[in-house]
DNA sequence: CAACATCTATCTATCGATAGACAGATTATT
DNA sequence: AATAATCTGTCTATCGATAGATAGATGTTG
């Protein structure tokens, strides 16, 4: 990956996360980063393609921090606490939200291939999180898992909303427990 | 309230429940009832404002459905699940998800006025299942409430981009069973 | 007549995308 | 090694479409 092409995903992402897929514009990323617009179509040739290859990234760094945490010697309650954690940095009060959780709300009328990996982003922590409450012996971990996943993004929005982390950590505190 | 304009805000509800505030444009309503883009302007002098009476439309229907709720004769747990059905009812599978959820993770950039009313629909539904947690002599109410508003707004996200109702069900079928 | 409601017409700003040109680096061919 | 061909990354300039908003004329209704 080039240089120029990271450093207009790292805008993108900043602008997908704080407004959504709308307010990602092609001639705001180029002014960030002092280059022209047109430059940016070169690097990608359409914004369903720049948004596509974000998710895409975002999702790898997932897994490799879920993968690395699963290999750890750490008990699966701290496990736990490291899932819920990596929600919790990915909310910056008045900055951003977690990418897939605005992208996920927006995903009616977004273009099939974000959806999809959108989807897949989704789908690559609830796996992890039914494996760990699996691990933990919990009476149906698929259910856990859901409900988990559901709680810390719908937290994140409440949070957000309310310019407030307590809201956020409300129910992080009960999820942390959950093991 | 007339009219042509609660014809406006309709179709302007669909709009933004679908797609974000971004994809809610005073043309596209316009045209969908069959006036002109300045005769929205009439009605609605900004987008701000158009958006913004949307949301308190909208919380004030979240409040009488709870409030005829609150005050009927069936049991806590029944109510509860009334409540999920709610957020059910909100979720139309590729055509919607709750008004709420939307503007909520978008809320960063909008307009404090709108962002301010989202948050007031937030605190309505906080407030009423604290109650009703409260009445059902749960230990922790403040938690139970913010846990069920979280997952539920949450599930929709996820279901939504799954386009999978089931996502949403399961987690509605553990909050059902939290009293 | 007065108010309410809608219209025509237009403005400025921004959007994603494309065409065509250019300099400089790299690679292939002789 | 020298030259030719190609690739890379950026530029300027422009396209048609759409955005929200406004002024002022026109119609409608009580």
């Amino acid at each position: 990956m080039n240089e120029t092409a990271e450093k207009i995903m790292d805008a993108a992402e900043r602008r997908v996360r704080s407004g959504g897929y709308g307010a990602m514009s092609f001639r705001d990323l180029a002014a960030e980063i002092g280059i022209k617009s047109s430059s940016v179509h070169y690097h990608f040739p359409t914004k369903e393609a720049l948004a596509s290859t974000l998710v895409e990234r975002y999702t790898a760094r997932l897994k490799t921090y879920l993968d690395d945490e699963m290999a750890s010697e750490r008990s699966t309650r701290e496990k736990l606490a490291a899932f819920v954690d990596y929600y919790r940095k990915a909310l910056e009060l008045d900055h951003s939200i977690c990418l897939c959780v605005m992208l996920g709300a927006e995903s009616i009328e977004l273009p099939v291939q974000i959806k999809e990996r959108v989807q897949a982003f989704y789908e690559t922590g609830e796996r992890w999180l039914e494996e760990l409450f699996e691990v933990a012996g919990k009476e149906d971990p698929r259910t856990a898992a859901a409900v988990t996943l559901a709680s810390l993004s719908g937290a994140m929005v409440v949070a957000s909303t309310a310019n407030d982390r307590e809201q956020f950590e409300k129910t992080a505190r009960f999820l942390e427990k959950l093991i």
